[in-house]
DNA sequence: TTTCTTTATGTAAACGCTTCCATATTATCA
DNA sequence: TGATAATATGGAAGCGTTTACATAAAGAAA
């Protein structure tokens, strides 16, 4: 069953057939309804290859927003950069194979323009996106995937890593090497990857009886956390194992408890969550969650060209499962 | 950058890079090496919708499994019938869309089989799903997409329905509705179906300093439901609305009440979840979240075929989100 | 040498859809 | 009323592949 017989019992053409199809304007009430009552009697489904090969003539732009923030940071020579310079590697070649034109810009400039009506769908990457971006961008319709960055309140579609799965992980790998006093140090909670891995963790604890302590950090400890490790230290004692929630402040971890003579992992065994590249170098190398950053591009522009192409309509949240890469850092 | 150019620039036709690309035989030692070197230099990439469109059919066997009890359901008039079905609907057009065979066998019987070394892919439908089936299934190297079913510890790709997120949302429209005293009657937390919805419920009570209050339900109280809402009765009070984990209960819920001269939803406010068509029917007509059954068994279909065709190794969690539908069972 | 195979390559027709362009119809205006 | 504009529809050319069929070249058999 094909639009050409669509067009036949319907005694019309198949442009016609096609343009009721991709709700074209051009075409009268009357013929809309005749086509639309051949088109449920069968119960057509657009051939999605088809649609998607002649359609390629038109210039799918696919505009990959990045905050300014994160786009100084990647300039600079920072973690999010190879974060997100993998993202976005898996993202253009994707959408190269694609043949989907792919652009780079700042969330504040696409935001500002009415360039917006010349997008087809828009790719809004890390954690800076909030509700109000989305809504906006959703008003002209366009498709949205959002990277790295989930909105329980809007129903959007989404790609993003696993952090329940990974901290359970981390934390029943812990335990079962006879670990008891572990502690999660994490980010703000109010950010959805950082509350995710801490539930993991949480939970995993509750389930296997051991007292869950965390303590979160904010950006003055990153500068010097030793701080945060003597409080550790006098409220709970030397902890056996430290769950980071990301490599950064594991790596930050390491270096403050090596101050206090305290060997890693000797003494306590260190995890982090991310799986960059420095990790690897560092020395203890790091016991991390890695993120398949490459595949969460990959994958978000591919949902995208699904929502542009076969007009999906249920948007779907993507996890990605982490891989636990077990290293110095840990026993 | 296509196979025309390709075939310009080797000096050669288009059916005989196509023969290269495919490793077809009929080409010689010489043209071939030609070709190669032309399509590694450009880093040539077939064009998937292009391929697709013009292979007739490609024969992947996509075996839907289902476990005798559900089979059982299947034939026999009941709800867990339409769930599957409206699933296997999705499966089945978006399968004959793609080209692709596909089969309904029951999971007992595969399992025994040799036959599984035939198999491109399957597809495993509902909750009857152990880790130890899929383990056995794996060693043979087979990619399987679980639906409606998630295997936390292992990681294998699975379309599930976003509980949380629909549980929250009732939720919160419940007590947006000025409504307080809030229960929940579910089924066996160990199902991951379940126990995403009553997180959803739990969460978002205390996020508003709401006391949650849950009550288990299994198959017994199924047939009689009065010692369970007499236990609520006299323990809890009358509540003001009660959300169900599914709509079968639900459904019972409400008749139960109105045996105790209770009325929905003028004392209380029910409130279900599946969205199934006799909801819509049942009287008061079945407030509930919908979970699009049909999509699920599509985009399982779909997530098949990347696997396979693309050699997909990254699992992935597909999550729907569900839809929330106000009908006559609540304020 | 002639005829028959075999082998390598090219030609062109699909695959199902979109969309530019042309045409036919109807409405609008002077 | 005739000229013009607006609107609805159809025809047909792609989109990038695959592949049946045709053809050319070369080798084998007579």
């Amino acid at each position: 069953m094909n639009i050409k017989e669509i067009a036949k019992t319907a005694n019309v053409s198949v442009a016609t057939v096609s343009r009721v199809l991709n709700g074209s304007s051009k075409v009268s009430e009357e013929t809309r309804r005749k086509v639309n009552d051949v088109l449920n009697k069968v119960n057509f489904k657009t051939d999605p290859s088809a649609r998607r090969l002649a359609i390629k003539k038109i210039e799918i732009k696919v505009f990959v927003i990045v905050s300014k923030r994160i786009n100084r940071q990647l300039n600079s020579d920072s973690v999010v950069r190879e974060f997100y310079s993998k993202v976005i590697e898996g993202i253009e070649q994707t959408a190269e194979l694609n043949k989907i034109h792919v652009e780079v810009v700042e969330l504040e400039d696409i935001l500002n323009e009415s360039k917006l009506k010349t997008v087809n769908g828009l790719l809004l990457i890390g954690g800076d996106t909030t509700i109000e971006h989305v809504k906006f961008i959703k008003k002209y319709g366009i498709p949205i995937v959002l990277v790295d960055q989930y909105i329980p309140t809007l129903k959007v579609d989404c790609v993003i890593s696993d952090g329940y799965d990974g901290a359970s992980y981390a934390t029943k790998y812990l335990i079962s090497k006879g670990l008891k006093k572990i502690i999660h140090i994490h980010g703000f909670l109010n950010h959805f990857g950082f509350k995710n891995r801490y539930d993991g963790f949480i939970s995993t604890m509750e389930n296997y009886k051991l007292l869950p302590k965390d303590y979160e950090y904010n950006d003055e400890i990153m500068e010097d956390m030793k701080p945060l490790i003597d409080k550790i230290l006098k409220t709970y004692g030397l902890p056996e194992a430290i769950f980071a929630s990301n490599d950064p402040i594991a790596m930050k971890v390491i270096e403050t408890l090596n101050n206090f003579r305290i060997r890693v992992p000797q003494d306590v065994s260190v995890i982090g969550f991310d799986g960059i590249e420095i990790g690897e170098k560092f020395n203890p190398s790091l016991t991390t969650l890695k993120v398949p950053m490459y595949e969460m591009g990959s994958l978000a522009v591919k949902r995208l060209i699904d929502i542009i192409t076969n007009h999906d309509v249920y948007p779907v949240r993507i996890s990605l499962f982490t891989e636990f890469i077990k290293r110095g850092s840990s026993i």
